[in-house]
DNA sequence: CCGATGTTTCGGCCCGGACCGAAGCGTCGC
DNA sequence: GCGACGCTTCGGTCCGGGCCGAAACATCGG
């Protein structure tokens, strides 16, 4: 093929946003690192990251600077340290689905880590709770008639409403702001739907609040206390 | 920090899935073209698809070769050519979000191209549809009360499976399937859901059957007829 | 059986980018 | 103010991997 002719074949090709950008940020294994590490919903330091990533200081600034530029993750300078965080849970659904593809493949890491069974009964995705307990609330919301498919979204029920109202969430708070109530998320672990969107966010507070369960000092790991256990199964039933 | 203090940092962080493979494949520019080409639904052959990344027959097939080591894709082989398409729609949904975050922050394709509002209009997302046609489909259905949420999926009520019915599709032979009936994905250019799963991929299929709209020769336009337009929007009403 | 066509494999070139150490800024505590 | 600390910027090295042309392999038509 000549040159002039595979110019004008590539220049007709494009249509549609260009994924190839956001596919380098988590093709490099640093950088991939870092975003697995803000899953967790914290925001870190530059240097917490930079060790988590196995780099230095100087690689790791680089690393955020791309970052940032391309909107995964976002800043927040705080004295001589810079938080930060990935951008929003649109990042993060994105994250969780090309981590469901990889776990489906066997692409798991060569190390699965002590907490690996521990992550796969209850850990944080941004800003909600995953795994068998997170698929867990859903169903029970949903397997006793608490969703409704609207047009705009997914809306709770007048069933529904009275259950999360029963916890202690104040749901006309949630509903004042801009982010949707419900939203769904696809869990890598559990190859099933749970619950994102603020009502997640608040269900997860909710469970730390009245101390079902508690946040790993570090990492994605939600542990529940026995008792605590005992008193989630109880409000998210199942059938 | 010591080599050895940075490489067990490492070695703890490993848990869960590697997402740095699916992101180093979509990150190179030839295949993420690739990739973008078969978002169409239709397979193409290696020749084709070397075209369409803007690289010569033995680049392509390097590129194929590790997509498919990968899981993005599948092989199947013809005589003399070999068929490349997606390797299933959860391929497809995962380089949708990617996509929409692409779109969201402003990182269009440099030329957007000259089909770009017809693709917003209408357009194949792997096998069903999407842009205004195809949340117009999920609209029409989730406002008026067409679908529920179980358990284990989104389900048709039985409103929603007599409009389907009318359209003159076998809803027992799709659920026979074991794919999902109805599965939701995120509309890059409208930032709305719209309908996927088996129901989705027959539906597109009816519009075609019944010369609603035609797919344009190449790409991923889909192209109504004036009574198409009219007939769809009959049967696909607002609130 | 032979040439044409489509695809893969091999060898080699070359460039982008990931990395580090050192130096330069900004911020905090004393 | 003056070091200590955290982060970024700069300069330079080095390696992975993307690309091509040529050759090998497979398949089709005749």
């Amino acid at each position: 093929m000549s040159d002039a002719a595979r110019a004008s074949t590539v220049a007709d090709m494009k249509e549609g946003p260009d994924i190839t950008r956001i596919g380098a940020m988590i093709g490099d294994p640093a950088r991939a690192n870092m975003l697995t590490a803000l899953l967790a919903g914290r925001a870190l330091t530059a240097g917490e990251l930079a060790r988590e990533a196995g780099v230095g200081a100087a690689a790791a600034s680089e690393h955020l600077r791309k970052l940032e530029a391309v909107g995964l993750i976002a800043r927040l300078k705080q004295g001589r340290h810079h938080y930060f965080r990935l951008a929003g849970d649109e990042v993060a659904h994105m994250l969780e689905a090309i981590a469901g593809l990889a776990a489906h493949h066997g692409h798991l890491r060569n190390r699965p880590g002590p907490r690996d069974p521990e992550l796969r009964q209850a850990r944080v995705c941004y800003d909600h709770l995953a795994g068998t307990a997170g698929v867990r609330i859903y169903d029970s919301l949903a397997g006793r008639g608490g969703f409704v498919l609207t047009a705009e979204r997914i809306d709770l029920t007048y069933g529904g409403r009275a259950r999360i109202a029963a916890l202690g969430i104040d749901l006309a708070l949630l509903e004042a702001k801009r982010r949707p109530l419900c939203r769904t998320c696809l869990d890598w672990s559990e190859r099933r739907t749970h619950l994102a969107g603020s009502l997640g966010a608040a269900l997860l507070d909710r469970i730390i609040t009245l101390k079902w369960a508690n946040r790993a000092p570090e990492g994605r790991a939600v542990l529940f206390s026995a008792a605590g256990e005992q008193a989630f199964q109880d409000a998210f039933p199942l059938i």
